[in-house]
DNA sequence: TATTTCTAAACTGTATTCAATTTTGGAGAG
DNA sequence: CTCTCCAAAATTGAATACAGTTTAGAAATA
């Protein structure tokens, strides 16, 4: 959220960029207690820095601060998730309104093409790489609405809900690509109505779902992803 | 953006409270660089805390960081202005959808006789009184969705254009309260789409206006509110 | 055994100090 | 007059020290 510096990578940078990759994965577990003087000690940095980057993942909504208990994690809630997809839906489908009208026959191209590298073989990629690909898609999408705060806000929820996209994925894997491209295909025909409505479906999760894939998510964080490997 | 804790008021706290507010109302100005060293000596505390609230308020989009030279004010640019309104107009229209589902009568008539009790004599209004009248109405018709990711996105876009707001509330002093009205009985209709039409109406400006309005706000700013006092 | 109390250790909040970097302003040259 | 250079002052980035608060665990009590 906070632009990289031309700079030589300050200690603040850096600590919030580790800090964040740890808290958006939940290696940082759900609700845990960051120890300040452990986590300094560990990066090889002292507590100012650290509390300086502490503070920004806080803004962002990926750690919580209690005054005297000091910073969390962000807890793991289906409710907050529910809430963060609506949101997202909101503003995907808003955003493929605007990229129906401002979007160039170029552009879409290269969205089309993208979509063809990296529609193959998708039974041999990880979650991971699903949900990366995934993500370049609907930024590019964003991208076409030429609105910086949108794809900003949108950018905070997708670091907030991708421990859980990586859950939902491994359901559907190969859902998501057939309707990538029918939303393109809608966007290409400057369909608006068709557009919007595929998107919302795309992204749309219902509470019991979402409650569900928690539950699943929740057994990677606790078992870890190998199985029942208890750490 | 950071809750307010149960405990006493921490430094960090009033500082960020305190800072906020002038970033709010651009008595910080455009671009204008914050000096840490004086700003702690005026606030009453160390530059620790201070730089802790400077961080959070930066992730907020309030102020702006560069590492070597220190925190600034945001700048107050038409294009971003746009992109917040543009935003803005996505997320209320939202709203209003969902709250045509989800409010209940007894709501809706508590927000009704709020634009009662606020529709007298608004000529006598500061238009910073009008515009919390109208934060207000339009939080009310947010909290409807139940869904307090959107508030909150919606809360940092107002702070951030609410400025802004003070002076296209000077042109439009009269109408707000009409339109609030319309949108509501479209509400209470359950009427989906004319709600949606007409908030939507209610909030998108247009470049050009932004730009017009945003002039006039320098001259605010760098003239005072009282006429040619230059400081 | 479970619960409560108390104390020391650990941790958080912040002030101070120090090192590195940036800015400012004066002097000199063109 | 403008531009460049340079040194000193000022500022920022971060480490360390200190004070206040919270936590953990042991001892006492029911």
């Amino acid at each position: 959220m906070i632009p990289t510096e031309d700079k030589p990578s300050s200690s603040v940078a850096r600590l919030y960029d580790h800090i964040k990759d740890q808290a958006i994965s939940f290696r940082i577990k759900p609700g845990e207690r960051l120890n300040e003087v452990d986590l300094a000690k560990k990066l090889g940095a002292s507590r100012t820095p650290l509390r300086e980057a502490l503070n920004r993942l806080t803004a962002e909504g990926l750690l919580t601060f209690e005054r005297g208990r000091g910073f969390f994690c962000r807890e793991l809630k289906p409710r907050e998730i529910f809430e963060l997809y609506q949101l997202r839906a909101t503003l995907e489908v808003a955003s493929v309104r605007l990229a129906c009208e401002s979007a160039t026959d170029k552009e879409l191209d290269e969205v089309k093409d993208f979509l063809l590298e990296t529609g193959t073989d998708r039974g041999s990629l990880s979650s991971e790489q699903l949900v990366e690909f995934d993500e370049i898609f609907h930024e590019r999408i964003v991208s076409f609405t030429r609105n910086s705060e949108m794809a900003r806000v949108l950018k905070n929820v997708n670091e907030r809900i991708k421990f859980f996209r990586w859950v939902d994925m491994d359901n559907r894997r190969n859902e998501t690509q057939h309707e990538h491209r029918n939303i393109l295909q809608a966007i290409c025909a400057r369909d608006v109505d068709k557009a919007a409505e595929l998107m919302n479906r795309h992204i749309t999760r219902r509470l019991d779902q979402i409650t569900a894939a928690v539950k699943e998510g929740y057994a990677r964080i606790y078992m870890g992803s190998e199985g029942l490997d208890l750490d």
